[in-house]
DNA sequence: AAGTACTTTCAAAGCGCTTTGAATGACGTT
DNA sequence: AACGTCATTCAAAGCGCTTTGAAAGTACTT
């Protein structure tokens, strides 16, 4: 059933098929619901791919995924902001669309995404420091929403972000409340913008606080639970160890957990954790008692936010950037106590 | 710029450059090179909308994600794989779409996205036990294939499938050899096809051994890890508690293994515990010695398999079905050992 | 009664591509 | 010289929708 067929059952044009169907005020009332009517009986919807034709837009949004990012697509965190950004995509009418590009490519990708019209607008994820997809896309013209920032880029753009500096920097005085000094930071690839500041925010405290870092307990990894564990382990087996692990997710820090285990310290007693949590929906912070003292931000919540920032701006390219900084909460559980006094 | 454009730069028609771009035969070589040239030199590339409209073929598969299977989306094995399909996707020129829709509208998404045209095909995840998304699909005429079998579907239809049966009979009868008979199941939930698959492997090992199933060790949960935890704990503090636990994926395995170490036991020697290993990318099961012992299959192949398989079924849509069923590897680690001689 | 304004409907053009069916010209055959 | 073949190119139709500009009909003014 097509528009032709649907408005020769009618008898009217096709134009006033097309304008009942799509709210269009000059329709006559009754016209209109007799039109409605009979394209519910008739099982029609209109043909997605001639809309998009016709209007020029394709009522999609674009996720672009480097293949090289080994993992982004498949990282946990990524499917939690996902489902959040397609909440709002679904309500509004929109699809989503994943384009899984081999590594270096991304411009061209977004180049043919705007030149073939597949997509209304992307989403940018996972900024590196100095990122130029930024400045391409503003270049193009083809409206985006960034996932974080990237400190280099020129031109303003959307974004929506964590306060990133400023949990880490709060979790770390925590720990240094307590007691600890030698705190390490299990931090994630230090490309990543979002990695820079949290390292920043963690350096702040320290000097703040008058204790020197120590390149030893700064570590930068996937945030994989086999690195959280590994960089633990070998973190451990140094001659004065730390006494508290900042982790910069949930499943890094399960690692950090089993490597303390492993060599038969407590969590919480010998060795405190905090860790950075994205409120996955199958890997929770405990039931009531959180299991980890965590700096807790949900990227569900940032995927709802940001797919609506895009979609107001795909409906007003003219409108100014918006951004918006989340605040991470710092929750206290059981893995975190005073520092272990000497021996 | 587009088909017009270049057409005129050229001097040629459209058709002809069309074909020349197009790999028709009848296009003179010398001329063809001209064209290709001029498309590269002047960034064309065919809007794809335009190409699908003329052609009817979208060259985009989707995949529609349930909202009722909560996390189903944001479910980390999910991602893998999907990573796994993308792959394939991308070699073959090929778009991926989501389609988030709200509960039981599964099948007017389906008959929707078959209608407007979005997509070519798509695959169909976590079937239910009887789940009659397959014959829906069936009827429709929309090309699909299952990840996953569905017991109660009529019509023959194409799927990739882990033995679960066997896997699971397989590593019981490992617990039993290594003279356990309290074993425990933490299922996923069991409306899912593969869990009751999963179950009847477990049973099935179980009589053959004459050890009677015990309904208080068999649960039925959400695959995380809260519950995986949530029903160890329950479990340990039972008259006779397991020595012995089955869980169905890394994540609950990971909430079993933190719920015995919360009560002082130790795992492989108080508790043993074997786990199913999807292969996630970000949750290895240890670097060379397994953490958990495992049945392992691989979900990112299982996702390219498939995906292979849709797209040949789109090719040849009256090619008979197609299965395959992957055999899943039993891998020993350190989380199994001899059944606690009495106390 | 004629003119104006408004409401409602329509025919046709256009979105950018593919594909059908025809045309053109070069070449070899009879 | 006339004909059939073959290689190459083209004009135009069509995919299913939206939207422009015009037309028809109705009601209201003067």
């Amino acid at each position: 059933m097509n528009l032709k067929e649907l408005s020769e059952i009618l008898g009217l044009s096709q134009t006033t098929v097309s304008r009942a169907l799509n709210g269009y005020p000059e329709v006559n009332a009754e016209t209109r619901q007799r039109v409605e009517a009979a394209a519910r009986q008739h099982n029609y919807s209109p043909n997605r791919r001639a809309t998009s034709l016709a209007t020029g837009r394709s009522m999609t949004i674009g996720h672009v995924i480097p293949a090289s990012t080994q993992h982004e697509m498949v990282n946990p965190i990524f499917g939690d902001f996902v489902a959040g950004a397609a909440d709002v995509y679904g309500e509004r009418g929109y699809d989503m669309l994943f384009s899984h590009v081999t590594d270096g490519d991304e411009r061209r990708a977004y180049t043919e995404l705007k030149r073939k019209g597949t997509v209304d607008g992307v989403i940018v994820q996972g900024p590196k420091v100095n990122d130029n997809r930024i400045d391409e896309l503003t270049k193009l013209g083809l409206p985006f929403v960034v996932h974080g920032r990237a400190s280099g880029a020129q031109a303003d753009y959307s974004w929506v972000d964590v306060n990133n500096r400023r949990s880490f920097k709060r979790a770390t005085e925590f720990l240094l409340d307590l007691g600890h000094t030698r705190i390490a930071l299990i931090n994630g690839l230090e490309d990543m913008d979002f990695a820079q500041r949290r390292r920043a925010g963690y350096l702040e405290a320290l000097e703040e606080r008058g204790v020197s870092p120590d390149p030893a307990l700064m570590r930068s990894a996937e945030m994989t639970e086999v690195y959280g564990h590994h960089e633990t382990r070998d973190m451990l087996q140094l001659d004065d160890p730390p006494t508290a692990i900042l982790a910069a997710s949930m499943i890094s820090a399960i690692g950090v957990r089993r490597a303390i285990e492993e060599v038969g310290l407590t969590i919480g007693r010998d060795v405190s954790v905090i860790t950075h949590d994205d409120e996955l929906s199958y890997l929770r912070n405990g039931q009531d008692v959180p299991i980890f003292t965590a700096t807790r931000s949900s990227v569900h919540q940032a995927g709802r936010v940001l797919a609506e920032m895009l979609l107001r701006r795909i409906e007003e390219p003219d409108a100014p950037p918006e951004h918006q900084l989340f605040e991470a909460e710092l929750v206290v559980g059981r893995s975190t106590g005073p520092a272990p006094t000497g021996d």
